[in-house]
DNA sequence: TTTTTTTATGCAATCGTTGTCGGCAACGTT
DNA sequence: AACGTTGCCGACAACGATTGCATAAAAAAA
């Protein structure tokens, strides 16, 4: 009923710790008939090697750390059962970490995963991340790391990410093909990747169809939706803008939903008053009143691919690699918020 | 630059690694001199002690598994951030594994856990589990385990509970007191702890206003509506059924908004034709088509209950401890899903 | 028969850390 | 002067597994 080790086989084999180790591993230097034994003792007793010791041992756990800021979030969800899928064919284990977009709890995580000699990194930048140090410092000591979807700019590794240019521009051309002119755009916090790539996508609409920019119709929300407060003063402030837009679109689950709540909470309709179109891979959006318009990220292959990206980096270190920076395409779904009323 | 142990201190010192160990953990047969010197000595080479040499040694790793089904669940998400914060409070990483609701998958998660030497585990199980055989050799191995949520019935150990009878039996009661009669369950598989608790529920309304339990009204959903033909077959007997039920009470997240999906496909109106009061914490429910009604876990309590119950048993293990089953209290929000119209 | 080769196995070091034991000064006590 | 005490520190083993090297016995070659 006890954990058995290499030890209590060799003793009740009457044999050395390395004879049974070579025998499991099927050593042609063994005679077949001990490594039939040990395999069978083994089996019998179903021996299972210590993860830990070999972890020790090779200084590598077959394991890769996920460091991502939250759990409760379709995107997330999604590409980490993405990110499952390839590792677990691979042989590898994957170990979460939230950091619920605080740099502090994203550095945390970060520490904790290295000295747990994670064989790999796969990240998603928290919302407050703009110093990278500590990813370059584990980098440069051999630690293999590829960002996926939050990534940073300046930072030589492997990259997978959704088109978010595009996948805005597609959006925010909607809009105005329906007929909407005073478009607003709630985002996430400034310095993200996703925030520059879908700000210049909707720039590049409006620009495209002649509509000026209007800056006071940008709103960042330097949490990403996590804080209410934040989202709702944003909101309040287009709400009440004096030139009131009719149509906004928003950059993630959470300001999706928050901002939804919120037109609701003020008395207007949607998209009578004012439109709506999610970057958000939200299951209920189907469902939601009106159904929601949105753009979808590919996360469950985002996931899979910066699998395959970083385990490729894992099992082949030396090999002198090109670096790529994958982007794979949105898709834009149109329901009722988006409509343009025909009244 | 690289990573240091207690050997380099050791050696750039002059002292041998059982002094430098004592000195970092403040023993007091070092002279304070010594202390001083190998602290300061750590702290500017930023040593952090191997957590992998710990657990070798200590056959503890100072970490708690999670075994649930499914992440992209808002309750199982919001208990997770319950879990993390009574953890990481206690000094316990948390690591987490999703299973699918496959028994095969939980059978692998909680062996691995179980070598990679979680100091306990924290268990919702899988809809296929009726085996619990490799959970109860571990605990006698001596892991302790805290079931939550969905737990064993025939089990001897700490559990954490919804009151999933009061929150259906009420749940019913609403739809009843509104005038519905013929009213449909639609549920997880049948041999799990809260679909027999909310059945029972269930039944008692029913019982206590004089309507006749009708067995045809009640779908089990054998993968708790992972699959989505499962639902599909359910939902369509219940539509098709020759006395459609007039209100359905859906115990899940996924079941709820599939169902929801498929009145809606089958061009039947919420709550006109079919009323619905879903047993979930979607975060959206409010938002949804029409509003959904919900009775609500305590989903961040419970995991932190649980959490507080395994770290106790963790810390305490000779204690003689009496175990306890906690069943916390749901709420019903009433919305327009499970309103009858007016006309 | 002696020497060489092959076959099969054991010893010991290693990974990073801690606990047990023992040692050696420098005191104080009788 | 002999002994005991205290303060400070190092050697060694251990946790579980792997591996380079040594070595015994057996088989093959001389």
């Amino acid at each position: 009923m006890e954990i058995i080790t290499i030890k209590d086989i060799a003793k009740a084999l009457n044999l050395s710790t390395s004879t049974v180790s070579r025998a499991l591993r099927g050593s042609y230097e063994i005679n077949p008939e001990t490594k039939r034994l040990v395999m069978e003792y083994a089996e019998r007793m179903n021996y299972r090697p210590n993860p830990i010791a070999l972890s020790l041992k090779e200084n590598r756990s077959r394991s890769i750390g996920v460091i991502i800021p939250e759990i409760a979030n379709n995107f997330f969800s999604q590409a980490i059962n993405g990110i499952e899928s390839i590792a677990y064919n691979r042989g590898y284990h994957v170990v979460i970490s939230q950091n619920h977009e605080s740099y502090e709890r994203e550095l945390v995580s970060t520490q904790y995963l290295a000295q747990r000699r994670v064989d790999g990194l796969l990240v998603s930048l928290s919302g407050e991340s703009n110093d990278l140090e500590h990813f370059k410092e584990l980098q440069t000591k051999g630690l293999p790391i590829v960002f996926f979807d939050r990534v940073p700019q300046d930072y030589i590794t492997h990259k997978v990410i959704a088109d978010n240019f595009a996948g805005t521009y597609e959006a925010t051309e909607h809009l105005i093909k329906q007929g909407f002119r005073r478009i607003a755009h709630l985002t996430s916090p400034s310095w993200l990747s996703i925030t520059y790539e879908r700000l210049e996508g909707y720039k590049k609409a409006l620009q495209n169809h002649d509509i000026p920019l209007e800056d006071s119709y940008i709103k960042y929300c330097s949490h990403g939706g996590m804080i209410f407060e934040e989202v709702e003063q944003a909101v309040m402030e287009l709400i009440n803008h004096p030139n009131r837009p009719d149509a906004v679109f928003t950059a993630g689950d959470r300001l999706t939903t928050t901002c939804m709540s919120l037109i609701r909470r003020e008395g207007l309709r949607i998209p009578e008053d004012i439109a709506i179109v999610g970057f958000t891979n939200l299951v209920t959006a189907h469902l939601l009143n009106p159904a929601l318009s949105a753009v979808r990220q590919p996360a469950y292959e985002m996931g899979q691919l910066a699998t395959e990206f970083l385990i490729d980096l894992i099992e082949r270190p030396k090999a002198t690699i090109r670096f790529e920076t994958k982007k794979l395409d949105t898709h834009l779904i149109i329901r009722d918020s988006s409509l343009k009323s025909t009244t």
